[in-house]
Parts: structure tokens; C-alpha cells; sequence
DNA sequence: CCTACCGATCGGTAGG
DNA sequence: CCTACCGATCGGTAGG
């Protein structure tokens, strides 16, 4: 498509060095300008809410004019859903590979509660890691149905947690209800990606260790 | 002020039987219609977020019409710092009362921590809990003036904190770094806002033993 | 505290 | 993916 394509309004002089740049064709109509709205999506709704953000601001941020996500996701709702969907998937994936890698080691249970504790951390807190905290913190702005297919990626997600609470607690390491345990030692996670920074103070295996040593007062 | 006031456009027949109900006199002008606002401003800023409740939305619910609010506040932001402001100063005086009432059993340290998570969840999710979870989740839409005068609030509310902890520390009940145990403790306990149901499930008092359990691996 | 109103913003769409 | 646009909603205000 040449330069000089229909403009209803305004057309006559200049040779258009106004408005914002233009995209090669290169950059253009590639399949990963909709990762690209995913993640700029993903960084503004955590930063701001889902409600404050508006699709102009995500288009902006991509380069984009204000209608055209709306080419890529059906509704602004859409968009949200998939940025949650996008982390969930993500989480679960490097999960398994977080406890395959561990596996030649045969940690024991203590040492396999830190390994999915340690990647928690990695998910939430890491580098661009806005996906799941936008999931933990935005799941008031999604449809019913939409927030029940998320809990069931969330329980396959906890699927590895439960055989090693339940052994902590048959040795008698973990004291309390394994199912309370379970949903307090969540919130003690998820609740630092509302303060953790990671410029300053400490590194994600020392709270590894600090986690590990309030919950079953040891650090393997 | 007599019932026919003035009406710029539309007065002519009909006594009035059509509009909302007229409240009383001894009903409005009443210095606590601030207070009803308030509440029905946390309760909704809890269920639907800061940004997803309208103004008239908040009239409504207390039987105002869309202008009325900012005859009490005089911006939407100036009611979510209210209601945090007031929920903060609540817990805070809460928290005294609980201590002072525990002190005469003279309890020991760990006694002294269950004092405190026990009110915690009470403030947090008893009857009428919806200021400290909307000060909670929706801190994003406040000046960054008002976040640090509500930071230094909860300083305030902290400051009994400090010293159990410590003290549980020193005689090695508590492992963990105290700061950064500070910061799961309450993680673990914020969090519950998210998924407790007074309605079902653990009692405040088990969902206590629970997390006294997790922590220092004992409920005295 | 109500009435009547305003400017701004927003999600979304038609048509190319 | 852009242009041009629309209807709806919203926070807030003047004047009583």
C-alpha cells in the first residue's frame, strides 16, 4: 500500500512529515503485535487497574491509534481475559519445568516446598512478570464464566502443592489445617507483589528462605 | 422549606405523587447522613472496585440524588480517602481495646500474638469489614499525599506488632527474619479478604488456630 | 440537598 | 490497521 492512501478530510498539501512514524512493512501485520498489546496491556492494567486504563492508552503504548486493538481483541474485557489466561498458562508451564528440573535431585519435601515456593516468587515478582499479579488483582473486572475457567487453571496449578503440604503435615513439620495452610501461605506469596521491589532490599532467595523458615521453620 | 419550591421547568398539575420518596425532616440535614455515605462508599468500593462506582451510585444507595454527594465531600477521591482514613483509625483503636482487655490475663508472647491476628480478622473480615479491604486493595487511586499519611496510619497500627515479634525471635519460636516474617504474616492474613466467607467454612477463631499453627508452629 | 446542566472521556464501530 | 465518528456515562457545578 502506497503512502498516499484515502484520507476523507484534510488532504492536499504537505508530503507528510507530521503525525507519528510510520511502520516498515516489516513491523506491520505481524502476527506478534498481538503479544505486543498483551504485554503493554499486562504492564498498564497492573500499573493502573483495568478500569483506569483506557484502550487508548494500550494503543498509544504499542503505537497503535485508538481503534485499532479492537482489530486484534473483541472488547477490552477480551484483552483483560487474555492477559490472564496468557499468565495462568505461563505459571503452570514453568512450574512443571521448575519441578522436572529439580527432579535428578530427588529433593525431599521440604526441599520440594522450596522449589515451588522459589518459582512463586520468580512468577510473581520476576522480570516482566505483570500477568499474574493483574490475574490476582483484576478478577473482579472478568465474567463469571470467565473467572471459573481461571480457577481451574489456578487448581492445576496448586495440583503439585497439595501431596507436598499433606506430607509436611503427616511429619508433623506443618502444623495447622492443611487446606487453611494452604490458602494463608498463598496470601503471604501473592500479597508481595504488592511490596516487593527489586531494586532494593531482598533477593528472591532470601525471601525464599524467610517463606520457608515461617511456614515450617527450616530452610533446606 | 415548603413543599413547593421552585421549578424551573415542569410544575404545573399533579400533587406530587410521582419521584422518589420524600424523607422527613428530622430524616435529612441530620449530620450522619456523611456517616451513611461513607459506608455505603465502602461497601461499594469494596464489591466493584474505586473506578467502576459512580458517584451516582453511591447517591443511590443512600437515597441522594447525583449531584448530593459533593454537598458532603467534595470529590469521589475525597470520599475513598475518607473511608480509608476512617477504617485505619477504627482498627487502630480497635486494636488498643482488644490489648487493654487481654491484659489482665497477662498473656505470653505467643498469647499475645494471637491477640492481635484474632483482631486482625476481625477488622478485617467481621461484620461491617469492607473500609480496611477497600484501604487495602484500592490504594492506587489515592495522591501519593494522602497514601503517605495513611502509611504513617498503619505504622501506628504496626507498632504493637514489632515487639511480640521480636520477642518470639529472640526465644526462637519465630525463625524468619523479623521484617520480612512482618510482611508474609500480614500477606497471609490481608489476603484472606480475598476468598474467607463468613457464611461458610472456617470460623474466625479456626482460621486464628491456623495461622498461629503455621507460624510458630503452636495455638497457646 | 435537588435540578439541570456541561465538558471530557471512553468503548466500540463502519468503511476503507 | 487508520480515520472519523457516535452514544453513553461520568465527575462535577451553579443556583436555588
Amino acid at each position: 500500500m502506497p503512502v498516499s492512501s484515502v484520507r476523507p478530510i484534510d488532504d492536499g498539501a504537505a508530503k507528510r512529515p507530521r503525525g507519528r512514524p510510520r511502520k516498515t512493512v516489516a513491523e506491520r501485520d505481524d502476527g506478534n503485535r498481538r503479544a505486543e498489546l498483551l504485554r503493554s496491556a499486562a504492564r498498564l492494567f497492573r500499573r493502573k487497574g483495568f478500569d483506569a486504563t483506557s484502550t487508548r492508552d494500550i494503543a498509544a503504548a504499542v503505537g497503535m491509534r485508538s481503534g485499532s486493538p479492537f482489530y486484534h481483541f473483541k472488547s477490552k474485557g477480551a484483552l483483560l481475559y487474555a492477559v490472564m489466561q496468557e499468565g495462568m498458562r505461563s505459571a503452570i508451564l514453568r512450574q512443571q519445568q521448575a519441578l522436572q528440573r529439580a527432579e535428578r535431585a530427588t529433593p525431599d519435601v521440604a526441599g520440594q516446598l522450596r522449589i515451588l515456593i522459589r518459582n512463586h516468587f520468580d512468577i510473581l515478582l520476576g522480570p516482566g512478570s505483570d500477568f499474574i499479579p493483574v490475574m490476582l488483582y483484576e478478577s473482579r473486572s472478568i465474567t463469571p464464566r470467565q473467572r471459573a475457567a481461571l480457577t481451574e487453571l489456578q487448581g492445576e496449578y496448586e495440583v503439585p502443592w497439595t501431596p507436598v503440604l499433606d506430607a509436611l503435615h503427616a511429619s508433623g513439620q506443618l502444623k495447622a489445617d492443611v487446606k487453611l495452610a494452604r490458602l494463608l501461605i498463598f496470601g503471604a506469596l501473592n500479597w508481595s507483589a504488592q511490596w516487593y521491589d527489586r531494586r532494593k532490599g531482598a533477593s528472591l532467595d532470601e525471601l525464599t528462605d524467610a517463606a520457608m523458615k515461617l511456614f515450617i521453620g527450616e530452610k533446606p
